[in-house]
DNA sequence: ATAAACCCTTGACTCTAGCCTTGGGTCCAT
DNA sequence: ATGGACCCAAGGCTAGAGTCAAGGGTTTAT
């Protein structure tokens, strides 16, 4: 019974907070990644802090590939977290995705810092395979 | 001079080997992702084995959330590697970037993980905040 | 008390990354 | 020598994720 965030933000603070459009939290919320806000008189939008948050979550859980669907997953994860064992089981796999993603980009990471040392001195390199790194056929 | 590679695959072939649509090939050929192939006298593509890295490279490096365009920066990395110094600022850049994904995937995994074991028992979790792992608002 | 700055909905538009269709030509197995 | 299975180019279509515009109400600073 902490429920005590004070509604206070408009759509458009809340939006420049988050670093994303005003037309992105209404798409997001026809989406079903955010509530649906408490409107004023005016039917204004009205937000509390922590949907600052979940809009920034959202942001660079995008930047790493996740889809606006995934992204949703992960939010109920959140929201409804623990409740039923379905959620256990997309929980585990979500976490063998994320698991594989860190793989894939330790690799890329590793090439890039060899490339970065190595191979920028010389002028001629030969042997920095950035490719081969995910060459692998698993999908 | 070990350039040595047999062009012996048609796109088809190659679209199978590396999990992608045929017309996906020719749509990264047009966006200069891929070099253009050599053809056989009747204008068939043909390609040589290690194009399949390449294709299978730029199918992984999308799931990490890259754009096509910061692939084919990549793909420039590779291929003309260490030529100039602007390639290794580039590098850096890469770099930083792919450390900063790795740093926000390991944080929700951790979360995940913590969801998954203590949160799944009992019912009512409380306490596994997926959502504030992300919630720092450097961009 | 009025203009600037903000908010509302609806619906059309854009961009990325492809996919599909049409109307052909080619290769190979029988 | 003919019917699949494959290839070609050109252009249209689609899904996902927004973005913009029109037409209108509201809040606030001057």
């Amino acid at each position: 019974m902490l429920e005590e965030t004070p509604k206070t933000l408009t759509i458009g603070r809340l939006a420049k907070q988050a670093a994303v459009g005003i037309d992105t939290v209404r798409f997001y919320e026809r989406r079903g990644l955010l509530p649906e806000p408490s409107r004023t008189a005016a039917g204004y939008r009205l937000y509390s802090d922590d949907i600052i948050a979940r809009l920034r979550f959202i942001r660079r859980a995008k930047s790493l590939g996740f889809s606006l669907d995934e992204i949703g997953n992960l939010l109920d994860l959140h929201d409804r977290g623990g409740q039923k064992s379905a959620v256990k089981q997309l929980t585990q796999r979500k976490l063998a995705q994320i698991n594989a993603k860190i793989a894939d980009l330790s690799k890329i990471r590793d090439v890039l810092r060899e490339l970065e040392s190595e191979c920028s001195g010389t002028g001629d390199v030969d042997g920095c395979p950035i490719i081969e790194t995910l060459a692998t056929e698993e999908d």
